[in-house]
DNA sequence: ATTGCCTGTTGCCAAATATACAACAATGTT
DNA sequence: AACATTGTTGTATATTTGGCAACAGGCAAT
């Protein structure tokens, strides 16, 4: 379908301002857009007006706007999955002494939508809101491998652990399907280890996982199939907790 | 200046659809917004595409989508306020017993971006990301008092000791400038008292606003001063801490 | 099963709207 | 002080949008 041409330039705009720390001026945007610094103005001027985009008092450039917080944080709070998962989440932090992670699947990639951080004074951290891709870590093969995600066409390595082969990658989302859990053996950031399992909902469909995730000096190779164990337990029990009957896990569709 | 029509028109169903909690159709979007089903389609499209938007699988309404919750958190990490505010918050928690907020100024509100929660069973939620007026509430009428924000011209009542008059407002402000902290006395929600006090920058300028809100049972008139002191040291020691010089604090403009 | 109602999408054309250009104002830089 | 750079505004053009209308799909009631 077509798009509407300036609303898609606003939005841009948008996903341009998040990774410019210190903002940008409008003709930097006009720039990156290739479009006319006076079409940048205007609609820069329109996404201020709803606070979508708010301009530094200082500098004059253009930075993100609260209404974004607004927005963003509503739709956070009305995941009810999250509310749920907290105690779990804890609890994977408490069994394991790592740090633990929710993810749901959005936009064809893992969005953190809570975390919960390990005591320990070298820990991954991991911000919510995050967007990560599904082949390379723990938390997205999970949602590769137990939900209606497709396998993805490219693959970018990250590290040199990252698989960027689509029949390897389909072999271990198999040994996921299998063991219960995914494991990302720093296959994302270097040194880090990530072990995750599925959770489902009352209907016995896919609703996000959860995981933890630890320097590799920790979370050892000898150790992970533990870790796995706990991990998958702890999903359970949330799945459990959200009304999935375990019972009816083999045959989902029935 | 022009707004770009159709760039406004796609924020404006953003902003509709903060507050329908299931959702909505194509055709009540568009009569929403007084316009067609076809434009409120080809927009939610857009919007869809760039994941502002995303549509249920099951009931194929429109909710807010993924990629809100991804620059709203970007933005939220990014306030360094809100880091060097938590442990002064958490302070606040202990000292009084009740909930501890962090707002900052936007968009003419009180935008909530952070919250410590007290221990105590009946307490006040106050979910971050929230907007609040800034004429009824203590967070506000520090914002009000010691920022550069004029006073609003239209006042509703949220109870009956809501504040609905200009002069009594004025007062209020000058009051608040003198003794250094704000007081909403079950202004904004029955029963609930709050106290907050300003927050500065390097600069001298306002940066926000902290402060407590509890139940009128425990926060009482009496030792309402009592907790205003609390607050207003604690503002302080923040500020101090964000690189503000007290000693300049009477001629901020020097 | 049939009918009718409602929702959502698409093609098309007219018309409003956004755009590019250019000039200007404002700010900072050499 | 001259210059360069940035941002805003006015205006004419033409692109884009938006409304109309037709169509398809889903749901409910008969």
């Amino acid at each position: 379908m077509a798009e509407i041409q300036s609303l898609a330039r606003g939005l841009k705009i948008l996903n341009l301002l998040e990774h410019a720390r210190n903002g940008m001026g409008t003709t930097e945007v006009a720039n990156q857009l290739s479009i006319d610094k006076s079409s940048a103005s205007r609609l820069l001027h329109t996404l201020a007006n709803y606070g979508f985009v708010e301009q530094d008092e200082d500098t004059a450039r253009y930075l993100l706007g609260p209404q974004l917080v607004t927005l963003g944080q509503h739709l956070l709070n009305r995941i009810t999955l999250r509310d749920h998962a907290r105690p779990y989440l804890h609890e994977l932090v408490e069994k394991t002494g790592e740090c633990a992670h929710l993810a749901i699947l959005a936009q064809g990639q893992a969005l953190y939508i809570d975390q919960m951080q390990s005591p320990a004074a070298l820990r991954v951290e991991s911000e919510i809101g995050t967007l990560s891709p599904l082949y390379c870590t723990a938390l997205g093969k999970v949602l590769l491998a137990f939900g209606a995600m497709r396998v993805p066409l490219e693959f970018k390595a990250f590290t040199q652990r990252t698989v960027t082969d689509k029949s390897t990658l389909a072999a271990q989302l198999a040994q996921t399907k299998s063991r219960g859990y995914a494991i990302d053996d720093e296959e994302y950031n270097y040194g880090v280890r990530c072990v995750a399992a599925p959770v489902y909902d009352h209907r016995g469909v896919l609703a996000g996982a959860i995981g933890i995730s630890g320097p590799a000096g920790r979370v050892t190779l000898e150790r992970i199939n533990e870790f796995g164990a706990v991990v998958k337990t702890v999903a359970l029990a949330l799945s459990t907790r959200l009304g999935f009957d375990a019972s009816l896990a083999r045959r989902p569709h029935g």
